[in-house]
DNA sequence: AGGCTAGTGACAGCCGCTGACAGTTGACAA
DNA sequence: TTGTCAACTGTCAGCGGCTGTCACTAGCCT
């Protein structure tokens, strides 16, 4: 965490320029839309070339979702840390609440809250977008499948059970994510209530008969 | 089903050209890798324009889908089909599973089974096309989502059940999908027996404590 | 102070995709 | 049968994302 510790002039500059053009790129991408933005756009925007955009960002997608990464990288840590008495769904749902809790030290550090909340939801109403984000959580499945196999101490090759509930757990966040991103309430809190009321619900989605509660 | 009715000539050219390109893709797709195959070599091998080709697929990525959206159909007319009195989770269980057994009848007016299976595993493996198909599948969940809260009488903008119990159906799904793309069984068989398999299982896995079975 | 190299801009080129326009060929009525 | 019309296709031009190459500038290090 000590980032400032003997930045030489030529790491300072290229930091600036990334965060230039990472801010420059959301902000594009929020306001004017993600197709309708062009790659030289953003560039010009920072007065630097097309090809020095590449070099920072693998590409327009890339960009897009820096943030989002960061904040995947916090929940998948949060689960790592949780006490190993908790059942595997019970960590991820604390792990989930955790990370909308910290999101703003999280955030912060690369670009405003609030301009992550609306790219967030850019995303969301963008299909390329949205593929890509749904490969990208598929991965983070993935990875929080395999921490769950080894800290219940099952083989996550043999047994289904780590990637299931793993699936399970990121369906419902999708269900959240959408639901939060077509409501009328775009704020910190209303996410974190949808969060926990969805997975709340879940049980009683899946026994059925939805008509008698 | 009456396709073979007074078809004029020009619209037997018509059919003929898609599924030459149709089945040139997949072909390409699957030995060479998706990203490695241009359209125009796609249109090259069927000896048509590279314009030809977008006129028949909105693009690259709409050839590689134009079979598995036939077997979503079908999924989506099965569940629609289903007796009232079956639980959801129940009624989409029969529908895919029933969806397996009449694959044959699906896909074979279009292509051979075995390319499709082939295409299917290619799309697992291809990060584009997994990201594509993803993002499919959301867009086929949200249908029996509303399908199934009509079934039910519930309000699906408020009551987020049916898209919970989808969204885990469809989480179940993918597993599956992974699970058996990545064996050694690419049998259609196999293929079917996870799928109940998986659907199993998923009550053991959300209730943790996999340790003691 | 001077050599070294990371970072950059400029240029050329591939590929997916689209619009515009003209040529060809099947459909259908006179 | 023939002529007209509409459907289908090819060609061409162009945009945007992305990559390789190469020369040049500016910070680093001794």
């Amino acid at each position: 965490m000590e980032t400032r510790a003997r930045e030489t002039l030529r790491e300072r500059k290229k930091r600036r320029t990334r965060e230039a053009l990472l801010r420059a790129a959301l902000e594009l991408f929020t306001t004017q839309g993600y197709e309708q933005t062009t790659v030289d756009e953003i560039a010009e925007a920072c007065e630097v070339s097309q090809r020095t955009f590449f070099r920072y960002f693998a590409g327009k997608e890339d960009a897009a979702f820096a943030v989002q990464d960061m904040t995947e990288a916090r929940f998948v840590a949060a689960v790592r840390e949780r006490p190993a008495h908790e059942a595997p769904m019970e960590a991820m749902r604390q792990a989930v609440l955790q990370g909308w809790d910290a999101l703003r030290e999280t955030v912060e550090s690369a670009v405003p809250v609030e301009l992550y909340l609306r790219m967030y939801r850019t995303i969301e109403s963008t299909p390329a977008l949205l593929a890509a984000h749904l490969r990208r959580s598929a991965a983070t499945e993935e990875t929080i499948a395999r921490l769950l196999a080894e800290r219940e101490g099952v083989d996550v090759a043999a047994d289904p059970r780590p990637r299931l509930a793993v699936a399970v757990f990121g369906g419902v966040m999708r269900v959240t994510e959408r639901q939060w991103s077509t409501g009328d309430d775009f704020s910190l809190e209303a996410i974190r209530q949808l969060t926990a009321s969805c997975l709340d619900q879940v049980g009683s989605a899946l026994t059925g008969n939805w008509r008698t509660t």
